[in-house]
Order: C-alpha cells, then structure tokens, then sequence
DNA sequence: CTGAAAGCGCTTACAG
DNA sequence: CTGAAAGCGCTTACAG
C-alpha cells in the first residue's frame, strides 16, 4: 500500500508540487478554482499530509516531549492533564514518556525525545537527578526546557511547582495551634527536594510553637500508597505513636490510614493526620483528610505557558514560579481523642490560608 | 545556534557521510579505528542524531500513537502506564493524547498522529463513536490500529478489554444471592458500549435469581466522581431507595458514596454498593467496596503486545481479546441493615469468581 | 573497508 | 498566479 504523496497529487490534478505544497497550507496565492481541483484530488485519493517532512524541511516542529515519573499519582494526572490540553490547544503534539522515578529511564527517554527534535521538554526530575545528569544528554541545553515539581540542585532552568516550604509551614503551624507535641513526618523519596522543602516548612511551622521535629521522626519512602503502608510500620516498630503525622502526600496518607487501621489504631482518633496535594480524594476519606492543595492543574498550565514563553525567547533568564498553597482543615487533624488544642477556629473546620 | 549534522562530522573526521552514518548504526562493515574516531568528533561537537531525517529516509518511525480520554481517572492511568512501559521496552516513543470524550478532540488527535506517521494507535474511543468517525480520518485504515475498553458498533478492528457482560453478571448474582430485590445501576456514560455491556450482565445475573432490573432504575452520568454525586441525587428525586447500587465503576461509586452521605444516608448499612474495576482505592473504603476487578495493566499490557504483533502482520484478521474479571466481594454489599441474604460464603468476605 | 549519488516528502526563494 | 530547482538530514544500493 505505497502512501500518496504530493507528486501524485500533482500530476493527478496537473499542476506542479509547489502548487499542491500552497494549496496545503491554505496559502492565498493559489486561484480559488485550482484550490479546489487539488483539494478534491486530494480526497479521491486519500492523501495524508507528511508532517515529519514538512518539518525537516522548515526546521520547526510543534512536537512537544513531557517526562513524567508516573502517572498513577492523581497528581502527576491533573499535571499531565493540564500540560496536554494546554499544548494541543496551541497547535503542539505531545510525546510522552514516564521515568518511574529512575534515572535510567529518564536518561533515555530525554535522548529520545531529542533525536525526535521536539521543540522543548517539560521534566518532572526523577528523584536524586543531579545538575550532571541534565547536563549530559546532547542537546537538552539547546532545547527549551521547565522542570515541574521538584527542582535540581545548581541546575539553571525555568520552574514551576508549589512553594513547598511555605506548604510545609502551613501544615506544621496547624499541627502546633492543635497542641500537638510529637510530630511525625512520613513518607516521600528521600532524594526529592519537593520532600526536603515539605519537610523544611513543618519544622518551622512547628517552631513557632515552640515544638521539635526530631529527626529519627523523618521516615521516607515511595511516594505511593503502598509507602505508607510501609512508613507507617517502620515507625510503629520505632516505639510509641506520635500525637501528629504530617503525611508527605495524600497518596501517601490513604496508605498510612490503611497502616494504622491495620494496627488497630483509628486514624484522627488515635492519631492527627495530615497531608499535601488536596486531591479530591482526600475531602472524601473518613475521617476527610487535612491537606494543604498544591494545584497540579496550575502548575500544568503554567508550564505549558513559560515553555511556549521560552521557545519564542529562547535567551530571557530562567524564572521561577511558585504558586501558592492553600490549607484545608478537616477532621482528621482536629478530633484527636486526647488533643490539647486550643485553637477553636481550626477545629471548626473552616478554610485558612 | 545552528545544529552539527553527519555532514559537519563527517567533514571534520575527514570521512564520508556515508561512513558516519555506518558509525551511526555501530554497523560492523567499517573499522574499528574509524568508529573510535567518528564518535569522538561527534562528542566533540555535541552531535544530536536525527531520528525525523532517518525515519523519513527508512520509512520507518518507531512511533505509537496513544488516544486516550482523560488519564485522572486511575483505571485509565494504570492503562496509560502499561502501554508506555511496554511499548517503551520495545524501543517505540509515544505521542499521547486525551480527548476528555469529545468526538471533535478525538478527530483532530487522530488527524495529527497520522499527519506524524505514527506505525500504530491505541485508542480508547470516546463516547458515541461510530464506524463513520473511524473511516473518516484519511489513513487510519492504512495504519494499524487497536481499540481497548470500548467497542464501537459494526468496526472491525483489534479489540482489548475486560469481558464486562461477564463482569456485570458476576455483581448481579453476587446481589441476587445478598437477596436484593430492587436494585439499580449507577452511572458511566450512555453511549458507551462497556456500560452497555456492563448493565446487560448485571441483569442477567440478577435474572438467575429472579430479580429484575427496572428501566428507570438504570442512570447515566459521566464516569467520574461528579457523575457519582449528581446521579445520586437524581436517584433520591425518584423516590425511594433501591436495596443495591450497582455503580459503573469505582470513581463514580466514590461519588455516590459522598452523595449518600451528604443525604444522610450510610452506604453499605442503608444501601449496598457494588462497583466496577476494582482500583487500590476500592478495598481502602469505609466500607470497604464491593468491586469487580477488570485489570488495567493486563489490558494495556495486552494491547501493546496486539498492536506490535499487527504492525509486523498487518494483515492477520482482528482479533478479540477479553479478559476475565473477578469480582471481590467487601463490606460495602454485605451488611446492610435489613438484608435479607442467606449466602454465608459470601458474607464471610471471601474471594469469588 | 570507504565514497559518490540518488532519494525519502515536503517548502521556499526565485523566475516568469 | 504557477513552475523548476535546491535543500532539510539522513540511508542505501552500488562501485571501487
């Protein structure tokens, strides 16, 4: 089944490639009546346009590459979802590939995607990814690229995520307006800088109530549910509960639920529970979950429009955005059976920021 | 900045085109002495390979085109991830799209992977599909191509999904034998053909024990957790309560559940839920949810290995591949408060088949 | 073992 | 308003 091409057009409608090559992009030059004739031959014979050629030969591509690390993370979903309807609706394909948090995979897919030359790359880092590693693939620092998420140590770029930090305090000062005394922070890959920011925020949140994080309270793990299983088990085996758990994602959270229902403990009664992300999972939990929202869907579209930004100035300096978080109190962190809480307009349940 | 080509390396390793190209494909025909120099002058000059240009000479692409609805449902994102690991181990790159089940999406994504020339598509069709909207776009028939999870009427093509007449019917027994005497289905939207199928079996099941599924008993909602919400809400207006939900799937039972709830109604004690897919999330309910379990990773996985099997023999006849669900029987159907069932086993909380 | 030439399917000045 | 020619960056017989 050889495939149509625009010789075949042409000689089937008699005018020349070029001709044929004007019709396709609509351009005005061509007569009305000959638009037509060609336009018609064209369907007769089922031509389909040869995008990758085309694209050889103007050396533009409207091909976009998006590295994620997994995409069974609702919040990687909203991310991805947000980039590729932003994209497509400004003309770009989109190829798409998930790292599953190793470095290995996310080396080949960006050499990939650069033999594709697309036009830019939006890159969620795999954990522990060094400015080296981003240095290494040929080509990457001639692409317009934006990290999301999670950032890369001395490693110049556009960026967008949450301000993490900031998250983190929110969550830690509400712990410490609860009266809690021994907070936990569980869960999350060691090697990521959006935990180590998280992490950062809690503590001082915390400190401004005078309270500690202690560090053997730090547990990482995979950024999954089966994490918090995980987490939650090595901290039982650590000794006595803590008053409070600052969960490094509400993924993570669902697992630890399941972890300290598995161990007869009640979550919220036993222990106050807290989280990132604000999925719309977490409001539906029971006890519904406290989260602070990360708003995946804006740092989608916000990096869909700082890389279309930087494809069409590619020499402006890297920026950063960090969009603010939003703390959402529910009943998971406000009912604990023996809190010594004092803060009655968080235990009412309503918004803060 | 302008690209180094084979050209440039061939110039400044003083050898041919032709030779680099060999070096390019580690072909064994040229010395080693030559290969070691080749590849050291194109590290020297940051040489990228141009997979466009190679592709276009070989007329092969090593690209598979991936259409999807919307991947921040978690069946579809377990979907999504299976074929990218799978087709990714194969050396292919995918381009991914989502049409948010709109046909006008899913026409133009079709349109510009073809215009691409991927070797392959994967396609979840979007509701109300017909055979007309998959003979339109010029080429489709002339690239290999399978549809998973849905069906579209009188189409020919390589199918993957879940067997899900036998998958209702396994949740129609299950509630016929819970005793359940008026039951209703929930959700998933009316032009697709697995909720067809799904609601067909569940009748039929409930038929082995006598009961009847009412016509107005049957709801259609978008197929998430919204959907579950509102057809909720449109149950209530009708009247009174059904003994059982049979719910499209488990994103929009999630919905129905906070829907009861906010009715002051408690699933599970008021009313039995019984559900579709059975993601992670199902068994971590309160109650735990009644879920017949359809495999994402076994479909895409499967489809994957369909599509590169086509794309070797384009001509073998389309093949049906359904895979068997399995239905585990949780809390969420099995203590109502005034239920009548006499099944013990099924109680018990055990696996069925 | 290496090189000169043709060609994949387009677009783009440049003539006319 | 339309056509002849060159070229995008590769690969592939074919010679030598």
């Amino acid at each position: 089944m050889k495939r149509v091409t625009i010789n075949d057009v042409a000689a089937q409608a008699g005018v020349s490639r070029a001709t044929v090559s004007l019709v396709l992009r609509d351009n005005p030059r061509v007569a009305e009546s000959t638009r037509q004739k060609v336009r018609g031959v064209m369907a007769d014979m089922g031509y389909v346009y040869d995008r990758r050629a085309a694209d050889m030969r103007t050396r533009r591509g409207m091909t976009i590459g998006l590295v994620l690390t997994d995409v069974r993370n609702p919040y990687f979903a909203e991310l991805s979802m947000a980039f590729e309807v932003t994209l497509n609706d400004h003309g770009y394909v989109v190829l798409q590939g998930y790292t599953q948090d190793e470095r290995a995979r996310q080396d080949r897919l960006l050499d990939v995607m650069l033999e594709h030359r697309v036009d830019g790359i939006i890159l969620l880092p795999a954990k522990n990814t060094s400015a080296e590693d981003l240095r290494r693939p040929a080509g990457l620092t001639a692409t317009p690229h934006v990290l999301v998420a999670r950032r890369v140590a001395d490693y110049e770029a556009d960026y967008v995520g949450a301000d993490n930090v900031r998250a983190g305090a929110l969550l830690g000062e509400h712990f410490g307006s609860e009266g809690y005394e021994d907070v936990a922070f569980l869960g999350g890959p060691v090697g990521s800088t959006a935990r180590a920011e998280r992490l950062r925020g809690v503590r001082l949140g915390l400190k401004r109530h005078g309270v500690r994080l202690e560090r053997n309270r730090s547990i990482g793990t995979a950024n999954d549910r089966q994490g918090g299983v995980t987490g939650v088990e090595q901290l039982l085996a650590q000794g006595p509960l803590p008053d409070a758990i600052a969960c490094y994602s509400d993924v993570v959270a669902f697992g630890v639920e399941s972890g300290l229902r598995a161990a007869g403990i009640v979550p919220g009664a036993d222990v106050a529970l807290g989280s990132f992300d604000d999925i719309p999972e977490a409001a539906l939990q029971h006890p519904p979950l406290t989260s602070v929202a990360t708003h995946p869907e804006r740092v989608g579209a916000e990096a869909a429009r700082l890389l279309l930004e930087r494809i069409d100035a590619p020499d402006v300096a890297p920026r950063r955005v960090l969009l603010s978080p939003r703390l959402s109190v529910r009943a998971s962190s406000t009912t604990r059976r023996d809190a010594t809480a004092s803060d009655s307009a968080a235990r009412s349940g309503r918004r803060t920021t």
